[in-house]
DNA sequence: CAAAAATGTAATATATAGTTTACATAAAGT
DNA sequence: ACTTTATGTAAACTATATATTACATTTTTG
């Protein structure tokens, strides 16, 4: 299943480094973020849903079952 | 202001030491959260709020102004 | 197809989240 | 007042998020 920050960064039309620019942060960061590969800081989950208009629950709340 | 977590927790009635553990975590790491001394990881924030029934924009976005 | 742009990935380095141990203070209970 | 129980705080340690650099692969565009 894809990733929920890369849908809304997509729906943005933003690349990869885009975002990351945007929150001060690597591109690589944002890379193994959309890859579920490790477990962001808060500020840096708030700093990606407000980039992408978009809040906690919207990219890293899980779906109700 | 006082924090959302400390808040959430007492609700629950819960000690700092009854929700680190059933968290998996110190009581000084809760501690420091609710005192807003640091950045917690996502999968921290997301353990804290199920635990204490509530959603990661209930505990950790800011109130809309 | 060729060139450019975007993304994947890996090694090494650094900052900081979270642990452990320990003690001090505050709050609650008897 | 005394004794528990809960919370604050601090130093030293460990684990891991994030940066940096670099190159490989995939996707897009002319």
């Amino acid at each position: 299943m894809v990733n929920k920050v890369k849908i809304a960064r997509i729906e943005k039309d933003l690349t990869q480094a885009q975002l990351a620019q945007k929150i001060g942060v690597t591109r690589q960061t944002i890379g193994l973020i959309e890859k579920n590969e490790y477990n962001p800081s808060l500020q840096l989950c708030v700093a990606i849903a407000k980039t992408l208009d978009k809040t906690l629950n919207d990219l890293f709340w899980e779906d109700e079952k």
